[in-house]
DNA sequence: CTGTTAGCGCATTCAG
DNA sequence: CTGAATGCGCTAACAG
């Protein structure tokens, strides 16, 4: 182990000395600022940053919790956090949750053990067991693309899927649809809610009937876009028009319409959500909903890190702009 | 905040009985572990770990060295490198490199500044600076998937991509083809050259000609193989099946075979590798390899922890099985 | 079984 | 501008 010590004494200084050197090195003279450097060269050294923690208290680690690493789209945001957090001093400590609440719980108590200095959220639960709750009052953190409802709020940054929601209903409207199906992901979380609001929103606006069993899926895997489709279509009058709350789950309802001899668009249109880079290479295209998730996890970081310097928030619920991608998955209903 | 200290005059014992008892509970009387754990609840009292770090010297933290996050196959792996960290007490700091040689020497840097006790390098290139290269030689390091050649050899997990290479040919000679195109990832890496060889290989065997200018690509993108069909459909004798090195490469070029009005497999065979998920959706599905990765990620995460406990390695250098799947997007060449 | 003592490696007072 | 001394929070040795 080369550490501080062995420095001071090659270089013949004090460890302060080489510290100051080292951290503010226009406090010492020329002269000692040389040797310092030369004896850290010369003993391979590099600060102990466990040391240099324990010190100030502060780890310069932020977690991130996040139910699932192969969605792409999550992986796009975890992207935006790594590269604003490295930017900003900061590693990220990967926190794969599966949705497992002992395992959200184990990786948030990360912060409570100093192991990190605040936590961003991926996922729609309040992360530390009812144990830690208490202790969790003062965490810093943030969720993003999800929000966390319950007695304390917390920060958060989100598409508008309410709107969404409208846009994509509104699309779908004007190409004359008026049979709807919905293969939905996570039912328990906002983001479910709010969709769901915004497309019966419009459809109570314009009249249209809504049945509670055109409501299908539960996860957001492409699996559940193929047995949604097969549940859809044994309704007495399937859908012209199934929305599906992430592009995996569109994904499997295209592959499963085509198995079926079905045509997209023509004979059912299909809608996505999240524009995953694959969506636009799919045949047909899948229109749908793009978020800036690069962007929302370089804001979560930003949102952060003012909440672990305790400065004051700017913004406490900051919601991003979405675009609805037109493509080729939709088209006018069946006559 | 609150420490062992105020823990320890809580409860009217030692700050040391303390500490015991919360790492070694048999070690106290009933009574006293009683007096304790009431007194930690009272305090709400958690450890520091970044103190215990610096005592015991370990941080139980490893690095991910990963070029792009967006990959479904490199995420993979990670998901069995976080699984396996956490049964095995370690968390893992996510180093995003984006292929870039300062970044991967910024995370690389992390273990030797007792930031991390080791490094998986999902890349193939030896991570550390010129400058560090010497203080590197100790550094616990693997690298899955990919190898590295350097003076120094670094114990890898990897598939027999030579043997994958030729299979792949096999399949595609069997059903009469003769003319091939290859559309590259990664051009200067190890596995690069394995499948190429693999590939190259068979064709000689076979007495089939390969001319250099039927390898094209150089990145693991859509969009390359995008690119790649434009260009191999240019050649005077344009190839009658393709092997595209990643599974995304084979979602561009199957796209652009289409756009161009190709069907595949009957005009053009097409092969991918890795066998993402969403491969096995296309339209037609992707003839790919398998490879293990959430296995591959296990495993390296099994050599590395035996690295930092200076354990005698078992194996150096692990070759796990593929499987080439053989799906719709390969079939008889045209006639 | 428990308390006292001594550090881990470093940063930061406070003198000089 | 530099050095000596102190302590961050915790664990491990050693007594008792």
């Amino acid at each position: 182990m080369t550490n501080i010590k062995k420095v001071s004494e090659l270089a013949g200084v004090s460890t302060a000395t080489v510290s100051r050197t080292l951290k503010n090195p226009e406090l010492v003279t020329e002269n000692t600022r040389e040797k310092v450097m030369k004896a850290v060269q010369l003993a391979g050294y590099r600060p102990n940053w466990l040391a240099t923690s324990v010190k100030t208290g502060k780890s310069n680690s932020i977690v991130v919790l996040v139910p699932n690493l192969v969605n792409p789209f999550f992986m796009r945001i975890i992207e935006g956090i790594e590269q604003a957090a490295q930017e900003k001093g900061y590693s990220v400590l990967l926190g794969d949750t599966q949705g497992k609440a002992n395992r959200e719980n184990e990786y948030a108590s990360m912060v409570l053990t100093n192991r990190a200095d605040g936590l961003i959220q991926l996922d729609h639960s309040f992360p530390f067991s009812a144990n830690d709750a208490a202790l969790a009052e003062k965490v810093p953190m943030v969720s993003v693309c999800e929000r966390i409802e319950g007695e304390r709020r917390y920060p958060f940054i989100e598409l508008d899927n309410y709107a969404a929601g409208r846009a994509l209903t509104h699309h779908l409207i004007s190409y004359g649809h008026s049979r709807f199906g919905i293969i939905a992901g996570q039912r328990t979380s906002q983001i479910h809610h709010d969709r769901l609001a915004g497309i019966k929103s419009v459809l109570n606006e314009e009249g249209i009937d809504f049945s509670e069993d055109m409501l299908v899926g539960g996860s957001y895997r492409i699996e559940t876009g193929i047995e949604g489709v097969q549940e859809l279509l044994k309704r007495d009058t399937p859908p012209t028009a199934i929305f599906c709350f992430n592009d995996d789950i569109a994904i499997g309802a295209l592959y499963e319409l085509k198995r079926q001899g079905l045509r997209v668009p023509e004979d059912v249109s299909l809608t996505g959500f999240d524009n995953v880079k694959v969506s636009a290479y799919m045949d047909p295209p899948l229109t749908t909903v793009d978020q800036p998730a690069y962007e929302m996890g370089r804001r979560a970081v930003d949102v952060l890190i003012q909440l672990i310097n305790r400065q004051p928030l700017s913004r406490t619920r900051e919601i991003l702009p979405f675009q609805l991608l037109e493509r080729g998955s939709t088209g006018p209903a069946k006559a």
